[in-house]
DNA sequence: AACTATTTATAAGA
DNA sequence: TTCTTATAAATAGTT
């Protein structure tokens, strides 16, 4: 036994890592690898011991990106995103709904007169007689002597405050859970959904 | 020396916990503060010696919420909603802007008009002679029947474009800074810019 | 990927 | 909460 570790000199004994940048680049691949499956670990246990929602992302040197969370990294970001509260002042969702709604709407009927509308649109190619007239395309100043500012200006107004309201409450919402999600870890199990 | 620990029995030693929630209230909310630090410490760990970006978010069970990040967490979490990409496809980020800044000079055209339009507006209220419908207001149906409605739709549709395609790029940008950060750790220091 | 010597994290107690 | 200490857990260096 004492015999065969006569040869223990050889075994580079363990050293206090120095906290830089590793340069060796496959030590540092290594180290990440180990150290990343470590902390998804540590997420894990402490989401489970103190019931605390956690989300952690890390992304690697050459870009790849690891996510995971409890519940789910998705709900937590959500919650910091919008500012942590749990219960948000969930506004009118419904501006945003509706526009999209009745964009639809409008695209559905689009196509029972499509053709009889490409028809008027042919004609009309040529003139300027559009009463509905893109103003969000054209500058405020071109607009600026007409007799209709003032309605222009309502409908902005209401249109402002619909859209700003309810986008920024809803984009979020809509945005979030398209991001990849196939590099999650996600190791931690949902298992228990009560609360506090 | 020896005799020193002779009362050492009375010293419970530290056995390996069970990976259960902690029931107990106090206990729980010490290893929530021990391993939340221990957590982070690692998250900076990993992120200088690989040089990985990383973002985490904890919310303890009383609702607190607790971020750090590598350079800092709203980075990394608009890398994570963008899909990750760091060189997104940074469309038109003119759309959204344009809008507001057109909507700001109207405003702004508007002190100078204020009274002779609110005078114009008292004539012509109880009519409904606006040339801009607000059709954002109304129901399709309600403008089913007018002659416009192909320049309607097209309107829509460009304003549909215009907006969905901004919107998406941008609102993400504009509202992740707002987030609280107050509570934030953030004890990594950004010791070095440079890039892979 | 597996193996340990060692460092590091942390449960328990004060 | 912070400190101490014994122990569990993570991991650097190597195979």
């Amino acid at each position: 036994m004492a015999m065969a570790s006569c040869s223990a000199a050889a075994t580079t004994r363990r050293q206090k890592i120095e906290m830089k940048k590793v340069e060796q680049r496959s030590k540092r691949h290594v180290t990440f690898s180990k150290r990343k499956l470590g902390l998804f670990n540590k997420l894990t246990e402490l989401s489970i011991l103190c019931h605390a929602e956690t989300a952690l992302i890390i992304i690697s040197p050459n870009g790849n990106l690891y996510s995971a969370g409890y519940p789910d990294a998705d709900t937590v970001l959500r919650r910091y995103i919008t500012g942590g509260s749990p219960s948000t002042t969930m506004m009118d969702l419904q501006s945003l709904e509706t526009f999209r709604l009745e964009y639809e709407a409008t695209q559905n009927e689009a196509n029972q007169e499509k053709k009889r509308l490409q028809e008027m649109k042919e004609e009309q190619k040529d003139g300027d007689k559009c009463s509905f007239p893109c103003w969000w395309n054209q500058s405020v100043e071109e607009i600026d002597n007409s007799e209709d500012v003032e309605q222009f200006k309502v409908c902005l107004e209401s249109l402002k405050i619909n859209l700003v309201a309810a986008v920024e409450q809803k984009m979020m919402m809509m945005m979030i859970p398209q991001t990849l999600q196939d590099q999650s870890h996600n190791t931690i199990p949902p298992n228990d959904s009560g609360h506090y």
